[in-house]
DNA sequence: CTTCCTGCAAACCTTTTGCATGCCT
DNA sequence: AGGCATGCAAAAGGTTTGCAGGAAG
């Protein structure tokens, strides 16, 4: 849920680091992306970047986003298609993603224990397989909607 | 690796169970996804298709699979958009999906240990969500390609 | 006879691309 | 000047849908 707490520095910073010109459509974009409470697609992030500069462009965003995207500061995602197939567009925590999401109420979770890391070790020991992105996505019924509809299964 | 094992009854027959009409070009479909020895998307269920019957339609292999998956007999991947933005799809095993996608060598590992059950039990103990469907995806690289371009990272 | 499946083609949705313009360094 | 960013429109890629004909229950 609180998306913020696991970054250190912001992404503008690393945008920049990464020898990124930093435009102020480019600012628009990573401070959306940065500072939204939930998960934004590539439409959202257009629609809400519009109300900051009229004149900013859909391919833009698209443009923006996959250089973020490869520059490995963002992460695509596609949370089980519980909206259709579109993608969408998170910071990158630190490589490792977890996402409940409630296929009952559409919101999406993000507990972020520490034990989650054990994966990641776990596999490269078990399976010689060295993780660089770590995602795990569940689809099922939150704490809220299992109390109104208990028991469904 | 062995995707098989995780199944118990057939595909066609849990498709017959669910009332679904079997035609034969269902058949075929529901065949390929069973034996495939790796992930097909749509095109490849339709090209592998088109060789054992040649008037099937692409429209119909997407009609079956969307079937599939709304009656959860299968289930829809991405494995982190190495190969494009398509959709791969799976018998579902068990509702759990784990998925190591080297992005060396493009291959994709399914570990099948237990003790990944263990992830939807404690998801549900301490974030009091009900998993449905557990995804895991890694992407990383595989033993095999580690070993011939050791510690790249 | 009714329901469901299929082929076909067109539509759809999201994303990408080529080109021309213009800004920044 | 040179390179990069942007708008625009067109194309692309993958998937879905409406309709009409046909097969299955």
């Amino acid at each position: 849920m609180n998306r913020t707490a696991a970054r250190k520095e912001g992404l503008l910073t690393r945008m920049k680091a990464s020898g990124l010109r930093l435009t102020g459509q480019r600012r628009i974009v990573a401070e959306l992306l940065e500072t939204a409470s939930e998960h934004l697609d590539a439409e959202s992030v257009y629609r809400l970047a519009k109300l900051k500069d009229r004149t900013i462009h859909q391919a833009t965003v698209y443009r923006t986003l996959n250089r973020l995207k490869r520059l490995g500061l963002v992460d695509e995602l596609d949370l089980m298609h519980v909206s259709g197939e579109r993608h969408f567009y998170e910071v990158r925590p630190s490589t490792l993603h977890i996402h409940l999401v409630c296929t009952a109420c559409k919101r999406v979770e993000e507990p972020d224990e520490a034990f989650w890391d054990d994966l990641k070790r776990r596999v490269e020991s078990e399976n010689g397989f060295r993780a660089e992105v770590v995602r795990v996505e569940m689809a099922g019924t939150c704490r809220a909607c299992l109390k109104k509809r208990p028991l469904r299964s």
